[in-house]
RNA sequence: CGCGGGGUAGAGCAGCUGGUAGCUCGUCGGGCUCAUAACCCGGAGGUCGUUGGUUCAAAUCCUUCCCCCGCAACCA
């Protein structure tokens, strides 16, 4: 089908979306991950013919990032557009190739939000009244009461109280059995189909309360046109971008009459919810069609936890691309972890995936198929050829990968589709220790027919590696005209349109390859990990300022992002020896020791502070069994505002240190008795 | 009994609509020499977490218990 021809047909569209990033720091590759493995469908479809529309961008607004921009002491918009402009040089270096790039800040995106806060209040889907919660006056922040730490304020544990603010709700209940009704029967709607059954059993069927979606606690978002004290909350600001960025609510929808519904919402799991309950909510007070696909995927973890700024823990792209090509880096996030499960990434299964299924499979096939044409035949495919069955064999089998690669790419599968190609590279390699080229070589000067069959073995070769340049394009778009520059087809379009990969002969006779680097140079792996290592404790130091929002955390539950986030406490920021003298600690006994009922992590001490008796609940069980607390000296904070957990007083806390899952009680090198103070 | 995921070769995983246990990496041995010390073949290595059951037959279905990991609730 040539290219006129398709434009006369009526072309499919394809509308694909990742979530809108938070920019309250820099991109990570967690964020690299679900973007990469949107670009690859979104190649793969247009590959495939389709018009596509690729959609990713940023999440501005919220309190978060209107505070981070006062600490540094500029503007939010000031703030975002530096990581906006970061973030699209990210892209950029990735070869992504998104078709529209939406900030919450953009002038259309503005207006249609408040279009539609305002048709969805005139229509009585968003109504006022009071969102009654806990107030924390120096972080001028409202708390349910779920989010409390305690009864107190999840980011600087001070008290709150109870208050009552004025607010816009979302009639989100009134949609509860729609929402059900779509679930049940759209068995493809949320994917994998394990995340429906957790959103049917854990939210929906347990019932929904109708959702606050204005906030005047910050201004940084954008104003209820009707009541200027109120800004739109993240929910409708933020997930409406699928809708907006098409042009709904604006002069011109032309774009989205074509290519709403989406087919697919590519997402990290934790906001799934989000997505397979507001969203369609929304959608469906807006009278829209819901997209036809929410996809959850999974998280890329680092020593078994969830990526974040805070755990140190954040792998940067950037120096992963500069050191291997970002084609390494994509195969590399789209190859080594299930989709849709969770996958640990790790320096040492980067490198090993590099050397081994790049070098050593694909890069070495392509450079000693090279090099045997140059060397026997000049570089020159003659036209005289003999195939046997191995050749057929061969030719049958990149058939069948064609077919399954589109199987498992219509499905997301992108591991699966890689494990297909490789099915091919690994044959090929086979092929060449089967028919061993350099025996045929020997004699093709004196013999016609080993001549014409080491023509053909070579044909074969070139044909595959051809099929492979063409599949391997959504995944590694610089690497495919790097081997067609070694095939000598080189800017010819027609050799290597989409479904040639399936076709054998293509590759013209009389063509003549050349030498090139290799594709992926082995990787010297124990040299590398140590660099790496190195680079990363560098970036960690230097990371303080810029805390990224964990994941791919987009319409984030306010409450979750933000906790994780914040209590992190950006190293920088010095104290005065007068604000470590308002922390009083002592040395203290442990008496007695007992686990807290209906707890996995409490234990209740009793402490010997030499002066008295302290009831301390500390978080130490799944490390410490209460018998060998007994007699242990730790170190106590004495004048710690008491609080109550799981029904118990906690008077004081102990210190312990913490790396991941690891924890140990931080206790006196030597012998002192109780009541001792620290200092 | 809060919800969910998982325990299969040294590591990481697949198999789980029941029928002799498979893949990648690593390891050991062999082959080849076109190639990026790459490629190809073969071997070793697993009581498929545990208990009981269904069945001619269970990693695969049911059951007991144990352990790990997310989320949620208590990490002062």
């Amino acid at each position: 089908m040539n290219e006129k021809a398709l434009k006369n047909e009526e072309k499919k569209t394809y509308y694909i979306t990742t979530p809108i990033y938070y920019p309250s720091g820099n991109m990570h590759i967690g964020h690299s991950y679900t973007t990469v493995a949107a670009d690859a469908e979104a190649r793969y479809r247009r590959l495939k013919g389709y018009d596509v529309m690729f959609l990713t961008g940023t999440d501005e607004h919220g309190q978060k990032i209107q505070r981070k921009a006062a600490e540094k002491g500029v503007t939010p918009k000031e703030y975002v557009d530096e990581i906006v402009a970061n973030t699209k040089d990210l892209w950029k270096l990735m070869n992504v190739t998104n078709d529209q790039f939406i900030r919450t800040t953009d002038d259309f995106h503005v207006k249609a939000v408040q279009k539609i806060f305002k048709q969805l209040y005139d229509q009585g889907d968003i109504y006022k009244s009071e969102y009654e919660g806990w107030y924390c006056t120096p972080c001028e922040s409202f708390w349910t009461e779920t989010q409390l730490v305690d009864g107190k304020c999840p980011d600087c544990g001070r008290a709150v109280e109870r208050t009552r603010e004025e607010s816009y709700f979302f009639r989100l209940s009134k949609y509860q059995q729609r929402i059900i009704d779509y679930i049940e029967s759209h068995p493809d709607f949320i994917q994998p189909v394990s995340r429906k059954n957790e959103m049917l059993n854990n939210f929906l069927r347990p019932g929904l309360e109708d959702l606050c979606v204005s906030r005047t606690s910050f201004d940084w978002g954008i104003p209820v046109t009707f009541d200027k004290k109120h800004v739109v909350y993240v929910w409708v600001d933020a997930l409406s971008n699928y809708i907006t960025a098409l042009g709904y609510g604006s002069g011109d929808d032309s774009r989205f009459k074509k290519y709403w519904p989406a087919q697919v919402h590519l997402v990290g799991k934790e906001i799934v919810r989000f997505h397979t309950i507001i969203w369609p909510a929304i959608l469906m007070a807006l009278d829209l069609p819901l997209p036809e696909q929410v996809y959850g995927h999974g998280w890329l973890l680092i020593d078994g936890g969830k990526m974040s700024k805070s755990k140190g823990n954040v792998v940067d792209p950037r120096i992963l691309c500069a050191k291997y090509g970002c084609d390494a880096i994509r195969y590399f996030l789209l190859r080594e972890v299930p989709f849709g499960s969770d996958g640990i990434f790790t320096n040492e299964a980067l490198i090993g995936r590099i050397n081994s299924d790049l070098a050593n499979d694909l890069g070495n096939l392509v450079s000693r198929t090279v090099s045997m044409q140059l060397k026997y035949f000049g570089g020159v495919q003659p036209e005289a050829k003999r195939f046997e069955d191995g050749d057929n064999e061969i030719k049958a089998l990149f058939k069948e990968i064609y077919d399954n690669v589109q199987v498992q790419m219509d499905a997301l599968q992108f591991p699966s589709a890689l494990v297909e190609i490789w099915r091919g590279v690994s044959r090929l390699n086979k092929f060449i220790d089967e028919t061993a080229p350099w025996v045929l070589a020997k004699t093709i000067d004196t013999d016609a027919a080993s001549k014409e069959r080491l023509a053909g073995v070579m044909y074969t070769l070139l044909e595959g590696i051809r099929a492979i340049s063409i599949l391997i394009e959504p995944f590694m778009p610089e690497t495919p005209a790097k081997i067609r520059q070694q095939l000598g087809i080189a800017g010819k379009p027609e050799l290597t349109r989409w479904e040639t990969a399936a076709e054998w002969g293509v590759y013209p006779d009389g063509t003549a390859v050349e030498k090139g680097n290799a594709l992926f140079p082995r990787i010297d792996a124990a040299k590398e990990l140590e660099e790496l290592e190195k680079l990363n404790a560098g970036a960690r130091a230097e990371a303080g300022a810029a805390a990224a929002k964990a994941g791919d955390n987009k319409a984030g539950n306010a409450a979750n992002a933000g906790k994780a986030a914040e209590a992190e406490g950006e190293g920088a920021n010095l104290i005065t020896i007068d604000d470590f003298a308002k922390v009083e600690m002592k040395v203290a006994c442990v008496l007695e020791a007992e686990k807290v009922a209906d707890s996995d992590k409490l234990l209740k001490l009793i402490l010997d502070t030499g002066t008295e008796k302290r009831q301390v609940v500390s978080g130490i069980a799944k490390q410490y069994a209460p018998e060998e607390m007994k007699g242990k000296k730790v170190i106590l904070i004495t004048n710690l505002q008491p609080a109550v957990l799981r029904g118990i007083e906690s008077q004081g806390m102990i210190l312990a240190a913490t790396k991941g899952k690891k924890l140990v009680l931080v206790t006196v090198d030597g012998d002192i008795p109780a009541g001792a103070k620290i200092s």
